[in-house]
RNA sequence: AGGGCUAUCGCCAAGCGGUAAGGCACAGCACUUUGACUGCUGCAGUCGCUGGUUCGAAUCCAGCUAGCCCUG
């Protein structure tokens, strides 16, 4: 194989590492900024960067000049559309709670990126995550966990494909942050104080509710009730989009205690409130479900299970169903899985796998 | 228009003559490449109104107003 790699820059400091280490490591590198959404508001947009907004494809280009490497924009809007926003919208209709992260790594920054890549003659692509990829005995390819434990971000990444982990590299994911920036600082970066990117970078208001209320007008569900598991009709609440389950902050309900939705109804648009307790299960559901290190979850037993990106993680047993989901059981309860979001199986430091939770 | 009870922050609620607890809600910040959670900070110059007693009242007294209850 050869030595060409695409590496997508976002303008980042972790990215534009990544293009640095590769060049130093001797790699013909190429740099690409996918551009993927566009605020039709032109304030928002030169205010907000996060990592694929405007100011994301001036820091890149001019890391690339520093680099001395090819740069290229790329138009990968009609992918992100349909692949991340479309389905992060039509989940939250239906009383889910997507990770857009998650289907745009698979769809967006791996598929999409890779398929033009190779059309154009290179050999891989890279990006700048905190994870490692390693090769296993058994000749299947798997997300690593990062050296870093606290800033690791295999969670997100559980959904990539064979062949795309067959033609990826993540050299950042061999050092910590603190190593990464001062790598930059030293290789004269011009992004090296950058801060993290954060929430949906489509969504730069945070309002994404809004969001969805604009994406989609017409079709967003009407304000309902909010009820108790029993029954009993607390008050109205501003439409099913506007909540997810674990939610307590906005509520607006003055119940002498802290409450927190327990469950979406959306048969009758009612949201279920209870009490942090009534949020914990043993047991969930999930279907689309990915394999990486290994072809089946069964036979590994005991394995290791994140159901959110931040989640200190539980142990777990995993049953295949008829179906082609799992039934997922943990030695201890977790708070609030909510539908929508990704249960990630590993494995020591090893991705095993994952699938969408569709029952709790 | 007889009697009784109650009126303290958006909701609940301490306070019982010595200079306004707390909880929930809410806001801001922190944390965070998802939604959440969590943490921190803030949040009644005033105690239904008007007078009075007192060095001093949300706390005592009177009247008024409102709500609830029991009688009629």
């Amino acid at each position: 194989m050869g030595n060409k790699v695409v590496v997508g820059m976002s303008g980042g400091v972790d990215s534009s590492v990544a293009a640095y280490l590769l060049k130093e490591q001797g790699y013909d590198v190429i740099g690409v900024t996918m551009q993927i959404w566009q605020d039709e508001d032109a304030e928002v947009r030169a205010e907000k960067g996060g990592c694929c907004g405007l100011t994301a494809v001036e820091d890149a280009r001019r890391v690339a000049e520093t680099l001395g490497i090819p740069y290229y924009v790329m138009n990968f809007r009609q992918e992100f559309r349909c692949k991340v926003m479309d389905y992060f919208v039509e989940e939250y209709l239906r009383g889910h709670t997507p990770n857009p992260c998650i289907a745009c790594n698979r769809y967006v920054k791996w598929e999409a990126l890779l398929d033009r890549s190779l059309a154009m003659g290179a050999d891989h692509i890279a990006t700048g995550h905190y994870a490692r990829i390693a090769r296993l005995p058994n000749g299947r390819f798997a997300v690593r966990r990062s050296v870093t434990a606290d800033k690791d971000q295999t969670y997100a990444l559980y959904n990539l494909t064979q062949r795309q982990l067959a033609h990826t590299l993540m050299p950042v994911g061999e050092y910590e942050k603190d190593q990464i920036r001062d790598i930059a600082e030293k290789a004269g970066l011009p992004v090296a104080q950058k801060p993290d990117s954060q929430e949906i970078c489509f969504v730069p208001d945070d309002d994404y509710a809004g969001f969805i209320d604009r994406y989609a007008p017409g079709r967003v569900p009407a304000p309902g009730n909010f009820v108790t598991a029993d029954g009993r009709i607390l008050g109205r609440h501003k439409g099913i989009t506007h909540y997810t389950v674990g939610q307590r902050r906005g509520l607006e309900l003055p119940m002498g205690e802290r409450v927190y939705v327990t469950d979406i109804r959306t048969d009758s648009d009612e949201v279920v409130i209870g009490k942090n307790e009534d949020l914990f299960t043993d047991e969930v559901f999930c279907g689309d479900v990915n394999h990486m290190a290994a072809e089946d979850f069964g036979e590994a037993g005991r394995v290791f299970a994140k159901i959110r990106y931040n989640h200190k993680g539980e142990f777990c047993r995993v049953e295949k169903l008829p179906d082609g989901g799992l039934r997922v059981i943990f030695e201890r309860p977790v708070r609030a899985a909510a539908p929508g979001q990704s249960v990630c199986f590993y494995d020591g430091e090893y991705v095993l796998g994952g699938g969408i939770i569709r029952k709790a």
